[in-house]
DNA sequence: ACTCATAATTATGGATTCAGAACCCGGATC
DNA sequence: GATCCGGGTTCTGAATCCATAATTATGAGT
């Protein structure tokens, strides 16, 4: 947001670079990282890369194993997902309440501006842009509990759940229901209701997960190929 | 615990010797990292202890000012702490919640043989390995939860508690409440009530919290300076 | 033709080197 | 006397270099 003095270190840079690439699919999940040739790629030496390198380890986005390199960190397994969202709703719903708590008028305005375009692609059936605007207003809701300890832990989170890159929007039906659970934490919001908020957003990730239930055994994408998706899934989390 | 094959990177190592000597408070918080004098003493080069450093900042531990160096965390002000307790109270509620619905009888005994360890040396007034033990104790509930994404945010929260290095404990009257809590822990998971685990828990680390209330604005330390410790103090989380 | 041993190649981990920014200190100026 | 400027030093950030482990390719032997 703002950067007047005291430029960002390259390995930062780089490692955004990074997580881009993973989040683009350009680094396909469980893939190994070619550091050399990412060096040419960026224009940098080794040095950086492999700093950033630690950091995304560190994050869990990527898997280091001693002298065979770096690989990008593997699709979640269901079971994953059973143990991740009930760990996630705890904390949204915990910003949710502090962020009902904490939010001041002009705050709450911004969530509402937010809210307003989600209703409005959802009637468009936009899917991707809703997602797009899910995820600010989830980070908006973060944002308002102004809990760094707690944004830290969620954010670190959210960054797996990126990697499903909101499949479980095109659940047939989803989009809508996803909406009116939005709308009812609105609701709690607006009348300062910061149990109910909690309540409902803690609902509201578990029936993500409930999607991407359906979604696993459900019927097969439009196009792209069944879950072949390579012989050995990597486990993202040590 | 074991290494037939593959070692650990350098560069891990280095970062768990850096994480003790911040610990072991021979790295004052806040204070600067001399790299130099940490390599001609590891007998290592820079690059290692550099990428062991970018880890600490992705864990907080260390801050990272471009172009200025390495600073290890500040303090935990007591705003900090209002913000952390309530957080962790949350996770190591669900800690013990998960723990109680998965644990083996097995793994209830080995628990029971920490909790024993604690009676003990509680009724001796040993604080220090009360301290020690205590930590055991949460360590192994949050391992019978056995739930990864869970344990590794409570991991990553509990490294900003480790800074406090017990401080509570040493509250008139805490360890015998801090054993007592304990007591009715181990009592809803012998009956396996992993509700009443996790209230119990979460009141637990509240009460933790008031605790240290009790002794910012208690009495002075029998020895050690004022809380003279630098004049900036900076924050532990971005 | 297949397997196993061995050599060549490549990639990783770590050390070293190099450029440039920040700090320190002395001196000049107002 | 305080402030501002300049030169030297130190330290950070990044590039390059080197040793060694892992992988691939090669070839001998069955």
């Amino acid at each position: 947001m703002s950067r007047p003095i005291a430029h960002r270190a390259l390995y930062q840079e780089v490692a955004d670079r990074l997580r881009r690439l993973i989040y683009d699919g350009d680094l396909p999940l469980g893939s190994w990282i070619d550091e050399q040739a990412l060096t040419v790629e960026f224009g940098i030496s080794r040095t950086p890369l492999r700093e950033a390198l630690k950091v995304l380890h560190a994050e869990g986005l990527v898997q280091l194993t001693p002298r065979r390199g770096c690989f990008v960190a593997g699709e979640l397994a269901p079971g994953d997902l059973d143990e991740l969202f009930p760990v996630m709703a705890l904390l949204e719903g915990r910003c949710a309440y502090e962020a009902v708590k904490k939010a001041t008028p002009v705050e709450v305005r911004r969530l509402e501006g937010i809210h307003a375009r989600l209703e409005k692609l959802a009637s468009k059936g936009d899917v991707a842009t809703y997602y797009e605007n899910n995820y600010a207003f989830h980070e908006t809701i973060q944002e308002l509990a102004a809990n760094p300890w707690l944004s830290r832990i969620v954010s670190e989170l959210r960054r797996f759940l990126k990697l499903l890159r909101g499949r479980q929007l095109r659940v047939p039906g989803r989009l809508e229901a996803s909406l009116e659970e939005h709308r009812k934490i609105m609701g709690a919001l607006r009348r300062g209701d910061a149990a109910a908020a909690e309540r409902i957003m803690r609902a509201h990730l578990m029936s993500q997960r409930a999607a991407l239930a359906v979604q696993e055994r459900g019927p097969a994408p439009a196009r792209a190929a069944p879950p072949a998706g390579g012989k050995g899934r990597r486990r993202a989390a040590r």
